[in-house]
DNA sequence: CCTCGCTACCGACTGGTTGTCGGTTATGAT
DNA sequence: ATCATAACCGACAACCAGTCGGTAGCGAGG
């Protein structure tokens, strides 16, 4: 009857069923019993494992991030590809995952999901950002763009396509050419870049996703 | 015993509450009882003016937009003022408010509130985003500056000092130096401007305060 | 001055929530 | 075989948002 499982095994149980729940139906509208039902443990099982509902949050959260930053260090490796399609290529891993933070991005904009679309963007700006500002100086160093504040432009880079860009999919097809042109023309200015010398690079983000 | 307001001096009663407590312990865990308690009604009463917990804070929201926004137009107004210097004194009645709206902007950042930073958020980037972008139309006019996206060049800014500046009080003195002149940088990067013409209108932003 | 209707108000109640705790069972070491 | 311990159980307490049938005050019209 009663199914015993090692801690970690569990614990991964949980957060897979958890951030499937999350995704779909939101963090605060799902409830613990949700999750617990579903994998069929008891309250106290749940309890045992984590803390509080948010430290499920918070486990996933992390487990996720870690998930994206091996991707995303194996993507800033590459040092045979141009320095413009490997900073696109990681924003594109962000976006578009195939691991199972899959459906996540899809539902974090709502409003129900603040906590959790908050709580990941912390982690983006701050754990990310040291490999994209590595790559903005890389390009520095080839003479590609110029900035004095490498970090703050990825600050702002990452900012804007993680609040604005998550609502593209809900605009009319007009306004999204915009605002990825605006994106495009902005970043050139802010890297001091050839205008026109990023859009080869920017533009697959928009191919046929989003 | 039972004293009875005229419903529209009640529901800013209600709202005037919700805004204080929200501020001070966060929207999730500002229960409604909290609420009615410290205004001495009954909970029918609370329901009777307003259908749920999120209507409340959506009405406190619209109360104090509506305040911003009659602020920042009587600013964009001043013609006599230098453009800059007008976009900075937006930029700064946003953050240090002196109306019912002050210390909320002190808790908004924390997790607890992330539903309330969001739809905050949300108003100001759609709401405060034409008269701003009028701002820089103006500036590129005069010739003081160029682009040929305005509105996201605003987009952009917002969301960063929206997200960026507000955590500001927490970092050190020096970190905030730095955030602080980096988005000079970049804003005069995005908007063309001779470099160092943006310092003397946005410093002013960050003498005292913050 | 009376009464009638409507607006604002009341508070007990419901259904659902998170988190706790004392007790129970499986597992693996001895 | 026994025993400590890690994993698990489920009843329970405390709380919370939202509902509903009923009530009191107020203003209008007779």
């Amino acid at each position: 009857m009663r199914i015993v499982k090692e801690a970690g095994e569990r614990k991964n149980e949980i957060l897979d069923v958890a951030g499937r729940l999350f995704a779909q139906k939101g963090y605060d509208s799902t409830s613990t019993n949700d999750i617990l039902e579903e994998i069929g443990i008891a309250r106290g099982t749940l309890y045992y494992h984590f803390k509080s509902k948010e430290d499920i949050l918070d486990a996933m959260i992390d487990r996720m991030m870690g998930q994206m930053l091996v991707q995303a260090k194996a993507l800033a490796g590459q040092k045979e590809i141009p320095v413009q399609r490997r900073l696109t290529m990681i924003i594109q891993a962000l976006q578009i995952r195939g691991g199972p933070g899959d459906e996540i991005m899809e539902q974090i904009h709502k409003p129900q999901n603040a906590l959790m679309h908050q709580k990941i963007q912390n982690r983006l700006l701050t754990e990310l950002n040291p490999l994209l500002t590595g790559l903005i100086e890389e390009g520095i160093a080839q003479g590609i763009c110029q900035t004095d504040y490498p970090s703050e432009v990825v600050e702002m880079t990452l900012l804007y396509v993680n609040t604005v860009f998550d609502n593209l999919a809900v605009r009319r097809e007009e306004e999204r050419r915009r605002k990825i042109a605006a994106f495009i023309y902005n970043l050139e200015r802010l890297l001091q870049m050839e205008p026109g010398s990023m859009s080869e690079a920017v533009m697959p983000l928009f191919g046929e996703k989003i």
